[in-house]
DNA sequence: TTTAATACCTTGTATCGCAAAGTAGTAAAA
DNA sequence: TTTTACTACTTTGCGATACAAGGTATTAAA
């Protein structure tokens, strides 16, 4: 049952991982073990070996970029933020979510 | 543009077909023909690719189960309806859905 | 100089959605 | 009777994603 569940769980929020990336980054700039703290704790966990690729793509996509800054605790740190195009697809998430919990609800009532 | 809207919409939707199918089959048995425009009257459109393997998928995890039927109007059709170890899944997706609608309020506001 | 902590990156695997092509039953038209 | 059209189920191959696991590199403290 465990497995199940667990499977419904992680398939559920497979497409969803963008959404919460581009409105994080929408708020203010940020790095990749940052934004995994900052997802954590608003439920969505995500591990290295996804974001790394994922805000790689979104920065060949030109929704976001980046930059280096140093860090006093550690190796450097890449600031990613949010692009016009970003926000623009971001505007377009959100049609798209809103749509997608009215099925949902139509569904489900 | 179309490219990463129509992928975002896509990806979006992943994982959560299953809730949507389970969701159907909750209130009326039904076949993969008819659910495919069930669903697409919801806004959620399948294709015969995606919901075939799908349904044999849940079938084997014993959420489903299926019976055939002879049908006036073709080939005979396979009527899928949902098991009590599926209703005690699609509890489960409930509180899954209703945590991720949170979590992306939190995140989106 | 070794250890610990932080941060970024890559590889390999499993799974999913889907386009496309295939199989087969039924009924109506030629 | 054969062909065509419609319905329905199935399979194959591809592209994309999430993730476990392992790797590289910087900094500071022991």
């Amino acid at each position: 049952m465990e497995v199940i569940t667990d499977n419904s769980r992680s398939q559920m929020r497979k497409g969803v991982l963008e959404y919460c990336i581009l409105s994080v980054l929408d708020r203010k700039e940020s790095y990749a073990s940052s934004l995994i703290e900052e997802l954590k704790a608003a439920n969505m966990i995500v591990v290295e070996g996804t974001i790394y690729p994922l805000l790689i793509r979104l920065k060949n996509q030109g929704v976001l970029s980046y930059r280096w800054e140093e860090s006093t605790q550690g190796p450097p740190r890449k600031y990613y933020c949010i692009t016009d195009k970003g926000r623009m697809m971001l505007l377009q998430m959100d049609k798209e979510w809103n749509e997608m919990v009215k099925t949902i609800e139509t569904l489900r009532k």
